[in-house]
DNA sequence: ACCTGAACACCGTTCAAGT
DNA sequence: ACCTGAACACCGTTCAAGT
C-alpha cells in the first residue's frame, strides 16, 4: 500500500512535501524546484503533491512559514531596542541560512500566518517598548524589509579576482562612474588589484543601517511624536 | 523587404522592440510578457526578437534601463539633501509609473548601466556635500532599495471593502494578532467597518522612513563619523 | 547569406481513463 | 472511490531546412 519504492519512504504528508521543497532548494537553487523535480525527489508521481498542497504559490507559503519558523523567540527581559534587534539578527540569520528565502517572501502576494505572527511580536515589543500605536505603525514601516533581515543589494557585485581583468573593470569604472569607482577604492588612491575592491560587510552595512534607525526611533519615542502635525513638509521637520 | 505585413510597420529595432516590451508589461502585467507575446503584439516571428537581445534576461535590463531613463536629473544648484531626496523622490515616481519594474529590478543578476549611472549620480551629490568616502558608503548602503524610490511592502493589505466580511476579517486579526489588528485600528478602539483599516499611505510612510535616514546621515556627517572604529559592539554607540 | 518553422526540453495543471 | 498517466496550453531557445 501507499508509496513503498526504492528506499521505503513513509508516507507523504504536508510536512514531508515541504520539508523535501526546502532541502531541495538550499541544495540546487530556486530555480531547479519545480512541482515535477519535487515530485521525483519524494519518489511520487507529480499529481501526487496536489493531496497536500493546492498548488505551487501554497507550497512556497508553505516554505516560507518554514524558515520563518527557525527566527529564535525573543528574550524578553530586556529593553526593547536589544529586544528588537535581536529578533531582526535572528530573523535575518534564518533568511542567510536559505537564500532563496527572500526571493519567495518578496513574490509572495499575501503575508502567510507565519509571517504575521512574527510582525505581530516585534509591534508587540514596540509597544511594550512605550511606543504609541502611531508611532510603532510608522515605525514598523520605515523597518520595511529589514524585518526580515534583509535589503536588497543594489551595489554592484565585486570586480573580478584575476588581477589584468580586475584593472580593465576598475579603470573602466573609473572613466564611466568616478564616484561609484571611489568607494570600491575606498578612498586609498591605489588601484593595485590586491587590497582594493574587497566588496562589502554585508553585516557590518546591515546592522550600520538597522542601528541608524533605531536611533531615530528612540529620539521620536522620547519627544512623544506623532503624525498628527503631518501636512504640506510637515515631514521633513521630524527629527529637528 | 523587411517586416511590412498588416498596417505597414516600421522595421525592428532594439528600441522599438524595448519600447514595445515596457507598453505590454504596464498594460497587461509582467506575467502576460512573454517573447511569444511580445513578438505576437509587434507582429513578427519570436526568433526576430533575438536580432536585438540576446534572450530574455537581456530584454528585461533593457526595460529597466528604460524605465531608469525616465528619472529626472537633479537640480543640483541646492544643498545635499534637498537634491537627493529629489532624485529619490523622482527615481520613485519612475517606478510607480511601471509596477512591474521593481520586481524586474530585484530579480537582475548584476546592475544595467542606466543603474550604475543613477547610482553614480547620488553618490556624487554626497560627496559633494560634505560626505567622506568612507561614510557616503555606508550612507548609500543604508539608503538601500530606497535610492530607487521603493521599499517591499510586508504589512497585510487592507481588509475588504464589503462591511460584513470586514467586520469578520477585524475580529479575526484581533484574535490572532493583536498588536498588528491594534495598528490597523489605529488606536481609535472603534471596530466600526466605515472608518477604520482604511489601509496605509505609501507615500507618507515612504518620506517618513526616508527623512528619518537623512537626519542620521546629516548628525554623522556633521560629526565626522568613520568606519575606522568599527569593533566588537562599536556600531550600537553610532549616534551617541 | 538570410530567415523561420518545426522541434526540443521544459513548465503547472486538468481531466478522463483505468483499477 | 481512488489514483495516475496522458494531455493541454504554455514557456525560452536551438537548429536545421528552406529560399
Amino acid at each position: 500500500m501507499a508509496q513503498r519504492d526504492g528506499a521505503g519512504r513513509a508516507p507523504l504528508s504536508r510536512d514531508r512535501v515541504l520539508r523535501a521543497a526546502v532541502v531541495l532548494a538550499d541544495r540546487a537553487g530556486l530555480e531547479a524546484l519545480s512541482m515535477r523535480s519535487l515530485a521525483q525527489e519524494l519518489g511520487v508521481v507529480p499529481m501526487a503533491l496536489y493531496k497536500h498542497v493546492a498548488n505551487k504559490e501554497q507550497l512556497l507559503d508553505g516554505m516560507v512559514d518554514a524558515v520563518v519558523a527557525e527566527i529564535e523567540p525573543p528574550a524578553d527581559d530586556a529593553d526593547w531596542r536589544t529586544v528588537v534587534r535581536g529578533c531582526v539578527l535572528s530573523a535575518r540569520r534564518a533568511l542567510l541560512r536559505h537564500p532563496w528565502a527572500v526571493r519567495v517572501i518578496e513574490t509572495r502576494s499575501s503575508p502567510t500566518p507565519g509571517v504575521l505572527a512574527h510582525l505581530d511580536s516585534v509591534v508587540g515589543t514596540f509597544r511594550a517598548g512605550g511606543f504609541s500605536v502611531d508611532l510603532t505603525h510608522h515605525v514598523m514601516h520605515a523597518l520595511g524589509s529589514r524585518v526580515w533581515g534583509f535589503t536588497q543589494e543594489v551595489f554592484p557585485s565585486p570586480p573580478p579576482p584575476d588581477p589584468e581583468a580586475r584593472t580593465a573593470a576598475l579603470r573602466e569604472l573609473s572613466g564611466r562612474y568616478p564616484h561609484i569607482a571611489e568607494i570600491v577604492l575606498r578612498g586609498g588612491g591605489h588601484e593595485d588589484a590586491s587590497v582594493v575592491g574587497r566588496g562589502c560587510d554585508d553585516q557590518f552595512e546591515f546592522e550600520f543601517a538597522l542601528d541608524l534607525l533605531l536611533d531615530g526611533f528612540e529620539r521620536l519615542r522620547a519627544q512623544g511624536w506623532s503624525s498628527a502635525a503631518r501636512s504640506a513638509g510637515e515631514s521633513r521637520a521630524q527629527g529637528a
